[in-house]
DNA sequence: GTGAAAGCGCTAACAA
DNA sequence: TTGTTAGCGCTTTCAC
């Protein structure tokens, strides 16, 4: 009783004694089929409990009005959230968004492209895995003419529609906010310099301190993992120095929570002996007391770009476009662990910026 | 140049000068198919850049392959848990997973469900949106034959597989810890009582204080709604009592953490003075200094058992199934927030009751 | 071991 | 405004 035969067009055709093409167009409210057959249509297919089969539309169609979107790691609240701001997106459109993930490996990326490619979705946006370094899986899917925009992780060597967010910047924005409330003596926890975002972010913090005549003092960068436990260590061998800094710039909210939980414990004020601000603004940056403050990534704009992109680039579909590299402009977001002087006003800009490539 | 054709078996078939039909088996491994015809076949697709078109075999054999998951929320790490879960048995089927978000929202669960029924997928794990009390629209899904799993959320009045955990359990096992440490005036910060986890939770939570025959006093319990903030207000309460309790159990972590903050900040020793207790084990609990006990809920096994449940579910697809209640041992994680005596080796069990309903 | 042929449910020229 | 027809790419029964 449960699974009887579903209906299709063609039962409705048959029940209204017309053909299943004036159905289709009827459903699909084509311009040229009378309101009365519309209606009639609708009332019965409703009636019947139609459901159209998209799948055998998509195959005629030859379009299956799905997209693919590949992330390293679904629990990772970054990746949800730039998925969140795919699906506002499309949520407008007759897409329907499919997500797979990569756990950060190359094969089980691969294994993603092969099965999406076989869904036969109509655009694929990926960040690609940790693990990957050679791309022409990738470019396979470019090769088909399917869409491919990278977001969040991309490399020069690949050509290729991305979004990305600007990390030299944020990194900049954290520092000179740091001197602007007084600090001089800035300590920067960074990560491994083979990567990029890493590399940029400490440029940034170089920059700023320059641009400020302060001077870049090699024996205050301070390299890890950036991991909670990192920082609470780096935290302990600053406690031996004989000057204490007077402000931490972290590459890292974790590497940056640890050592907040230090100097605490050590009774060392927050953010009035030592200040301290983070990058990626987690979510818990904003549960601790006080709170952290941090670089946003815009998380969710990275995916309203991203989707919207794609949406720009079926229009012009004809036209050979050239890869598009969408930068985002990260935005500060002042908490209590930094701000030692008078409450300031956010700064909220967040338009990108496009530059071709 | 880089929209040309796709190849298909036709093509495939034209070029070895063998029918379609050929083709198909010798890619599916048909025992039928000579050797040489399956290694030649394959051989030519690849050289061909053959890539199977999954829509059409949907198409025919009428089914999807997909698997349709309606989540409430991406970016919650319960959820995204469970759909890690989920993959981690389908991945090595033939299943392909659909994540659909509602939002909370009736009618985004609704429009998901839609579009899940129009994709053909051959089967729907869901949790429902906190929206949700009329489950006609799962029904639909139920009566076109199509499986249909519940995980995390479900409705006695609405009978159908699910997949969910003992609230009762959790919370009695987590106040029977306290007790063990020696906790006697224990704090409850109950939920709504409209919601039944909280309910269940609250029971939990009486039922250890009555087996060991301590006595339940209303006036420690207290009622909100369990945020980050909520935890602060009723802490800064309970610090003009006149007596302090020597534990909280919480029915959610964000309290428990909020009131931990306030009581660090009026140099209340944690767990020594009061020990403290949460719920659902968010990933902050293990960041935290001290670490905030919690009651794991086990959301990557409840992915996998649902998964299982489906699989399961197709095998004896004739016979006519009763709905199964899976509901899973949560399992209470120790750390330094009530650990006053000595380190005890953690309860590792997790293996769920099957219960016939 | 392979071929012929039909058809999954829908859409879209082309006709009328 | 509606009907006719063909076919998307694949699987599968029935032949041989």
């Amino acid at each position: 009783m449960s699974s009887k035969k579903r209906t299709t067009i063609h039962d409705i055709a048959k029940k209204l004694d017309i053909t299943a093409s004036t159905v289709s167009r009827a459903l699909k409210d084509h311009p040229r089929i009378s309101d009365a057959t519309k209606e009639l249509v609708i009332k019965t297919a409703k009636e019947m409990n139609y459901q159209p089969n998209s799948i055998a539309a998509a195959l005629r169609r030859g379009t299956s009005n799905l997209i693919g979107v590949i992330i390293p790691n679904i629990d990772r609240n970054f990746f949800a959230s730039v998925v969140r701001g795919v699906e506002d997106v499309l949520n407008d459109t007759n897409y329907n968004v499919i997500i797979c993930q990569s756990n950060d490996s190359l094969e089980k990326e691969k294994s993603n492209i092969k099965a999406l490619l076989e869904a036969q979705v109509d655009g694929i946006f990926a960040s690609y895995a940790k693990e990957t370094t050679d791309f022409s899986h990738f470019e396979d899917i470019v090769n088909r003419g399917i869409p491919l925009i990278l977001f969040d992780r991309m490399q020069d060597v690949f050509n290729v529609d991305a979004v990305v967010i600007d990390d030299y910047l944020g990194a900049y924005k954290a520092t000179e906010h740091l001197i602007e409330q007084g600090c001089e003596r800035i300590v920067h926890f960074a990560g491994p310099e083979n990567v990029s975002i890493y590399r940029d972010r400490r440029r940034g913090y170089e920059e700023a301190m320059k641009r400020s005549h302060l001077s870049v003092d090699e024996d205050l960068i301070i390299h890890s993992d950036l991991k909670l436990e990192s920082g609470k260590r780096l935290a302990e061998e600053i406690l031996e120095w004989n000057e204490l800094p007077d402000a931490i710039f972290s590459a890292s909210d974790y590497a940056a929570m640890g050592a907040m939980e230090v100097f605490k414990k050590h009774d060392i004020e927050i953010p009035q002996d030592i200040a301290v601000v983070g990058f990626s603004n987690e979510s818990f940056t904003s549960l601790i007391d006080p709170g952290l403050t941090s670089v946003d990534q815009h998380s969710k704009k990275m995916g309203q770009f991203t989707a919207n992109l794609f949406l720009d680039r079926l229009k012009d579909k004809s036209k050979d476009h050239t890869p598009t590299k969408t930068v985002l402009n990260p935005e500060l977001i002042i908490r209590g662990s930094s701000l030692k002087k008078v409450e300031q006003p956010q700064d909220q800009k967040i338009e990108p910026e496009h530059i071709n490539t």
